[in-house]
DNA sequence: AAATTGACGATTGTTGACAATCGTCAATTT
DNA sequence: AAATTGACGATTGTCAACAATCGTCAATTT
């Protein structure tokens, strides 16, 4: 049924390629049925195969999980870091993209669907080590920002790293699922106001 | 057996008194059992009444939660407004301290205690209005501070509301229960590297 | 009359038997 | 031999009967 030239198929891509196909079935009915609900054997039957053969390519549902987790905040980190890699562009205009950009995509892809959510709090309880993971990427890609702005001369900052560590902590209200949720209708600061406020801070001496 | 003194007993207190009363079992009861676990039936017990009579002073459960969550973050806001209250302290010192005092009291009062959590999610779920204006009573004082430190000429802000929920904000990782415990082994900010660079950006125009 | 009681209906939590799912593995197919 | 299967034990979720708790109220006490 699948197109597959049965010839010279020996490529790397024989066991990978089958390895993206079920993430990328796992990702699909994560998000349409929830994560508790869909079963490796749901993801199986589509692709055609026995629930056990999943496991060839993951040790466990909480792995699959943490891929799908994983392959999201790529995702987002990309976007990231294509905003740092515009050198040309003033690191204080990259900032206000870079956290506008963080707020954004955290909001529709973790806070917008209800489904996702689930899955979001899941990897948070038992799979704290992607989220770091990511925390620590965010971090990476705002020190670079702040230390060049630092070169050229924009912003007066000891630390580098301190001064990335704060601004991504000052804006947790921006990023973290269930503070978007729970704070959606709460007085504070625009996003806006939020970062006119830390650019002042990064300014300074 | 309590000792009362039943002449000249008619003080305003009659019933101030038996409720300040239910509020204090309520409270300790809440800390040694937890929240689901304490019954109204055992609060009314310590006190030999009836566990209907409770309700004479309290509409619910619910109400009660509500009033013990009251007593604990007002007492908080109290120590903010002594040390807001401080004229003669630079604005500068007075914020360190409030940001140092809020995050102290906040972790001592809702994390250390692991009943004490219990306590605040069921007042965040279904009580939210409690800690709204909690949130609402540390921005004014807060505003209240920033405005002055303004006056003063020891910050330069705009609009010392905007400022003062942005500050608010930016340490939300340090005061919300649920972060404190999330980050608790998290790579980040000291509060005092995060009070410094607030306080750069309060400094700067 | 005001305060208090304790029994009571309505709601909410608990238990335990049952069903579904996870993850393994010897057997089968390619 | 490598890939795949599907049945299986162990764990985990589900549901319904049961127990406990919430909150009310007519009756009782002070």
């Amino acid at each position: 049924m699948t197109m597959q030239t049965p010839t010279r198929d020996t490529t790397a891509s024989a066991g990978s390629d089958l390895r993206c196909r079920i993430l990328a079935i796992a990702e699909r009915l994560f998000r349409d049925m929830g994560y508790r609900k869909t079963t490796v054997a749901d993801i199986a039957s589509v692709l055609r195969m026995s629930p056990g053969n999943v496991y060839r390519f993951f040790p466990s549902k909480k792995a699959l999980n943490e891929a799908v987790a994983d392959r999201l905040l790529g995702d987002i980190e990309a976007e990231l870091e294509r905003i740092v890699a515009q050198a040309d562009v003033p690191a204080a205009e990259r900032l206000r993209a870079f956290v506008a950009a963080l707020h954004r995509m955290s909001e529709q892809q973790f806070t917008a669907n209800r489904r996702m959510h689930e899955m979001v709090e899941v990897a948070m309880a038992e799979s704290w080590e992607v989220i770091h993971r990511h925390i620590e990427g965010v971090d990476r890609l705002l020190c670079r920002l702040v230390a060049e702005g630092a070169q050229s001369g924009e912003f007066a900052v000891e630390d580098p790293m301190v001064a990335a560590r704060c601004v991504h902590t000052a804006i947790v209200r921006f990023c973290h699922p269930a503070l978007i949720a729970q704070c959606a209708d709460e007085a504070g600061p625009t996003l806006e106001q939020m970062t006119a406020f830390l650019l002042a801070g990064l300014r300074a001496a």
